[in-house]
RNA sequence: GCGGAAGUAGCUCAGUUGGUAGAGCAUCAGCCUUCCAAGCUGAGGGUCGCGAGUUCGAACCUCGUCUUCCGCUCCA
């Protein structure tokens, strides 16, 4: 079965089982908009705690707050989303190929610039000893001319920007005689303007109502929210404030199920720490969450860093943790040293002086920022694509089994009277009712035995607690194990505490 | 957004040259009991993605539209 055929079937089991449905799907669905369902749902809240626990109960030195999706339009102008995510897009028609219209521009005047470079190496080359290089700028026709090529375009290229002016970009593009890389044909069609994050309008009256933005990123609740929390909390740097939550992107392209959606939620860090100390704690950060990922047990070797060689407007340094998904490694979370962009930012824009001052040092400063950045949604695939496996029996038949972590799975244990008479029933809702406080349960009596462990087995649900005739006389049942279907018989009162140690985080948190 | 493929029951699919909508599995009820899915009896479930058009008549032909999948940029 190729990878491809593996993630359609994934895909087709979230829907079957009950983990993640097509949104509005009675009115033919809305476009790259997933809802969680009864499993779903259960599995994405296990992930949120299991991360909010690892990081807020566990570090002294974070706290989590919640903030509005809802924020002053001026904070995304500070963050530099309203610049980075207005990008001129314009299409090649015949290679069918989209393009940044300032990149394209950029490249062009890069070009003109290496020309140039060129030139002087021929001058460097020729006159040897003799050669006087600010002479031969300033004299050499080709050198003038593309010289003064490069610095006209990009002059029309910001000014066509700054007025937002997209039929100028596009006849500048036009006049440069720029193609296509793929096509080499100058068939463009217009540049459009594609705005990544979703307006609103906050206010009744129509004229003055203001134009809000729904949150592009949760990271910016957090730093608009340092000095409350702070001085509330009468927090010491380094310190760091977690949220999880949901954000919103208009992508041009938002497909491969729920890995990339428009509306979709982070749990986010923002670690704050002393100017010159972001880069040990930038390594500290990448090791930590790595071990987190890795405590699921999925194999070491599904992970991978991608250090980032082009940075972010706001980063200093970069990297992702990657997963090897069906699809390929592919970034579930990012962890970046952001330095004092956003706050630096915020203090600009707002006027208000963001500083900490530091008892040690007896010195004000804008603190540094570490950021880890993880999607849930992504977490979610991450853990149903690796969990998800069919698998061939000793006696020749199938089985498609999702080996969720216990700690993770949605359901934690179900309970089965082996037949659904002689008084086992009533033996397997007192079992329950003990249970059902603790854990998550299930209790099911219908059709044989044999397929209601297949039934759990393709929920996920790690534990079976079978309570047959045996069980009447001795207060004994069997534990039937998700994944290697074995068994083995306990006391009824010994439950609670086996169960406990099986799907406690306790043991995962302490090993992070 | 553009190009290619697809859409019939919860799932997998039949459905003849255009002539009353089908199967298996699943679900539900009852009977039966056997620790690794398919025992018996019965029931429910579909405006054939949606909307127009052609036709006496459309699941089938035409157009539009929506959604999904595969390619092309960015990102959590």
């Amino acid at each position: 079965m190729t990878q491809e055929e593996l993630f359609k079937k994934l895909i087709a089991h979230s829907k079957e089982y009950g983990y993640i449905f097509p949104s509005s799907e009675i009115y033919d669905g809305l476009s790259a908009v997933y809802d969680y369902g009864q499993y779903g749902t259960e599995l994405k809240n296990n992930i949120k705690r299991y991360w909010w626990d690892a990081m807020v109960k566990l570090h002294e030195n974070i706290v989590g707050i919640d903030s509005a999706i809802f924020m002053h339009p001026r904070i995304w102008e500070a963050s530099g989303h309203v610049g980075a995510f207005n990008d001129p897009l314009i299409d090649n028609k015949d290679s069918k190929k989209r393009y940044r219209a300032d990149v394209l521009l950029e490249d062009y005047i890069a070009k003109l610039e290496e020309k140039v470079e060129k030139e002087v190496e021929k001058g460097k080359k020729k006159f040897g000893d003799a050669f006087d290089e600010e002479q031969f700028r300033a004299t050499n026709p080709n050198v003038l001319r593309n010289q003064k090529k490069a610095e006209e375009v990009r002059n029309r290229m910001v000014e066509a920007l700054s007025a937002n002016d997209l039929p100028g970009i596009k006849q500048l593009i036009i006049d440069c005689e720029i193609a296509c890389p793929i096509s080499g044909t100058k068939n463009w069609t217009d540049v459009r303007q594609f705005n990544l994050m979703f307006s609103t309008q906050m206010g009744s009256v129509s004229e003055d109502a203001n134009t809000i933005y729904l949150r592009p990123e949760t990271a910016q609740g957090i730093f608009v929210n340092f000095l409350n929390v702070q001085k509330t909390g009468r927090m010491k740097i380094p310190f760091g404030i977690a949220q999880i939550g949901k954000a919103f992107r208009n992508e041009i392209v938002a497909r491969q199920f729920i890995f990339r959606m428009r509306e979709f939620e982070q749990m986010e860090t923002q670690f704050f720490v002393r100017p010159g100390e972001e880069m040990k704690w930038y390594e500290q950060w990448k090791e930590e969450r790595m071990r987190w990922h890795r405590m699921l047990g999925f194999g070491d070797n599904m992970y991978r860093f991608h250090n980032h060689d082009k940075l972010a407007h706001y980063a200093n340094a970069a990297a992702d943790i990657e997963f090897n998904f069906p699809f390929g490694f592919k970034e579930v979370e990012g962890i970046h040293s952001r330095a004092d962009f956003d706050l630096g930012n915020h203090q600009k824009f707002s006027g208000k002086k963001i500083q900490y001052f530091d008892p040690e040092t007896h010195e004000s400063y804008v603190p540094y920022v570490v950021e880890t950045s993880i999607g849930v949604d992504r977490m979610v695939l991450l853990v149903l694509s690796a969990a998800y496996t069919e698998e061939k029996l000793e006696n020749g038949e199938e089985r498609v089994v999702m080996r969720i972590p216990p700690i993770l799975a949605p359901v934690k244990l179900a309970v089965l009277p082996l037949v659904k008479k002689d008084g086992l029933p009533e033996k397997a809702r007192e079992i329950m009712n003990e249970l059902k406080f603790e854990f998550n349960c299930q209790y099911d009596e219908k059709d044989s035995i044999g397929k209601r462990y297949r039934r759990q087995d393709a929920i996920g649900t790690p534990f079976c607690i079978t309570i047959d005739h045996q069980s009447l006389e001795d207060n004994t049942v069997t534990i039937r194990h998700r994944d290697n279907m074995r068994q083995e018989r306990v006391a009824i009162k010994d439950l609670r505490g086996i169960m406990d140690d099986k799907v406690s985080m306790k043991k995962a948190l302490q090993a992070i």
